[in-house]
DNA sequence: GCGAGATTATAGTGTTTGCTACAATTATTT
DNA sequence: AAATAATTGTAGCAAACACTATAATCTCGC
């Protein structure tokens, strides 16, 4: 019954999972385009046949990143909808997405909005894809409680929630990102409380 | 004998302009990072040599296009907020915004915005300095009119247009995004007529 | 007509891109 | 322990990238 000995070998153990996390950063910081496999493998500390037999590809591995990026930072759309007046929500939607854009000086924006933006077209359809998801349950949610115009005003507040995406993508500053979105939010309430002909 | 004769194509005159319009198109279809400069001899029906010799490089040339397409297609804010109310003037940034934006299927969105999230640095800044002035002429304007939150206020409307610019880019269709434009516009003007305490 | 300078086309440069064949090594199963 | 499967590092693939050295050809002043 001898015990075994874990011997360190050349060969070292490659954890999937940290791989993705360190490659959304890196994605974040730099965008889908910006970022080589070179980068990846680098960053990652393995080499690329590792790469390709974990994820598939490049675009493989962006989309384990956004997956994972949709899973933690994604604003929980329905409970902000719930027990909140319309204007409320809005308001919290805009602030949090300022907030959570320009929270990382590194990485500013929205991985997944600003993805949708990639030259590649396959990292292209990912992105858009997993941004549907997003888009479409504030749309519903905004839908059930105004029937009348419901479609156009989701659209404006997705619109507008991109906005402080790229603006928070361009180096606007945090604090002047955060004024931006209240200030928005203003305009929203009160147009949401004002009925149009 | 056997000596390799050169057979030389007639030469044809290269029109500078005429090639920054045509690279204008293709950057606006693909992006700075989806156009190579491949494509863009091709395009301009000349050899690699020709382009540097008349642009300088791939971002020079880009450079040509963002300038001709701001001098082009540039919104006239002055003009537009000449003799109208904020309210009008802000409907009409966002409505001509979303028109022009969405007006060719196959190059959406403002070319300027989009080029500020290149993912070449040279070509990211020269964008960024364009686009700047733009985003100050707007901000100059509404600072004057209303004196108080100017600041928020033109960052909001200017967070706005980038959204349409990003809507259009990601393929909203054009009726729909002049509906999100309209609507966002009846929310910004509820807004400007309620003062804040 | 003729030389000079500008502008062209040919045909590359070296680098980087995303990606892979292969064999050595590890881990697991028989 | 032997066989099998999985995963690694080495090394390098072809293609695309932005860009350029060189020489042929044009235009133009004289």
């Amino acid at each position: 019954m001898s015990e075994k000995v874990r011997v360190r070998r050349p060969r070292r153990p490659f954890d999937r999972q940290l791989g993705v996390e360190k490659a959304q950063h890196l994605f974040h910081q730099r965008g889908y385009d910006g970022v080589s496999v070179a980068d990846l493998t680098q960053a990652l500390e393995i080499n690329p046949p590792s790469l390709y037999a974990a994820y598939g590809s490049k675009a493989g591995l962006f989309e384990h990143a956004l997956r994972r990026y949709a899973a933690e930072h994604s604003l929980p759309v329905s409970e902000i909808f719930e027990g909140r007046d319309i204007g409320e929500a809005v308001t919290m939607i805009f602030v949090s997405a300022a907030e959570q854009y320009s929270r990382d000086a590194a990485a500013r924006g929205c991985l997944v909005t600003e993805g949708t933006r990639a030259a590649d077209p396959e990292a292209r359809a990912i992105a858009s894809e997993i941004s549907a998801v997003m888009v479409s349950a504030i749309g519903k949610e905004i839908r059930k409680r105004v029937p009348q115009n419901g479609d156009a005003i989701a659209d404006a507040v997705v619109t507008m929630v991109r906005g402080l995406s790229a603006a928070a993508y361009t180096g606007m500053e945090s604090s002047r990102l955060r004024a931006a979105a209240e200030q928005a939010a203003i305009m929203f309430k009160a147009g949401l409380s004002t009925p149009i002909a």
